[in-house]
DNA sequence: CTCCTACATAAGGGTTGACTTATGATAAGT
DNA sequence: ACTTATCATAAGTCAACCCTTATGTAGGAG
């Protein structure tokens, strides 16, 4: 599962307010413009972003575009960040071991846990 | 709670790469230098972000530095995802409402606030 | 039809970021 | 003590990125 998108995506602090403000209510570009210091096509730059990486979706209502979280991205991170978790687990298992262990390193001793 | 640094840290893909790597065995510089097509300094500096994030941390043995995964850093990254993923039902939902009574529109032209 | 609002795209500038080579610091081996 | 191995930091280069102003497109309203 790549999240290489969604990742790049959302480590921007300005695009990450904006996430959260399509988050907190649909919006239309015009709306989020007025609650983020920055002009509207950077805005609009923002979201293209988001939409790309599929954690924001659009609906056309008359001129205006109503943008909305999309449960694919979200989804994706998720499911990311719960990898991330198990195997920090037992990484943290290991490093207790380590902690009262670590005097005696010598040359090759890596238990691998897996 | 602020995962901007761990956001920044992982949205690169050779950083996440050496990330991933870190965490499937503890690992020396030099182990990691060469698992990864690019130069020994530039291996310590995206360790240097990763450990400003706190998702790996570091155990000297002898003159070398083992690195490992930092639960903590990983543990505020996976509390943000689920907040994300529940937030984004929600909204899921309400975007259905919507789909069937997207045709309201209020009489006032200036009433933007929540 | 004409005007106005909402949004997207294009082009340019200033800043951040990732990689390189060169060098310094520390600990182990001979 | 000298050398070797491991890792970090310094300085410089080049591309990616974010924001800006300017312009184009599309859909109501008069």
């Amino acid at each position: 599962m790549d999240v290489g998108p969604q990742l790049h995506a959302l480590a921007d602090p300005t695009r990450r307010a904006i996430f959260d403000l399509v988050r907190e209510r649909p919006s239309s570009v015009r709306e989020l413009t007025d609650q983020v210091p920055i002009s509207q096509p950077a805005v609009s730059q923002h979201l293209g972003v988001l939409l790309d990486a599929h954690l924001v979706g659009a609906t056309r209502s008359g001129t205006r575009r109503i943008y909305r979280p999309d449960p694919e991205g979200v989804g994706m991170v998720r499911a990311w960040a719960d990898t991330l978790w198990d195997d920090a687990l037992d990484a943290f298992v290991d490093a207790a071991e380590i902690e009262g262990d670590r005097t005696e390193q010598s040359t090759h001793h890596h238990g691998a846990s897996r």
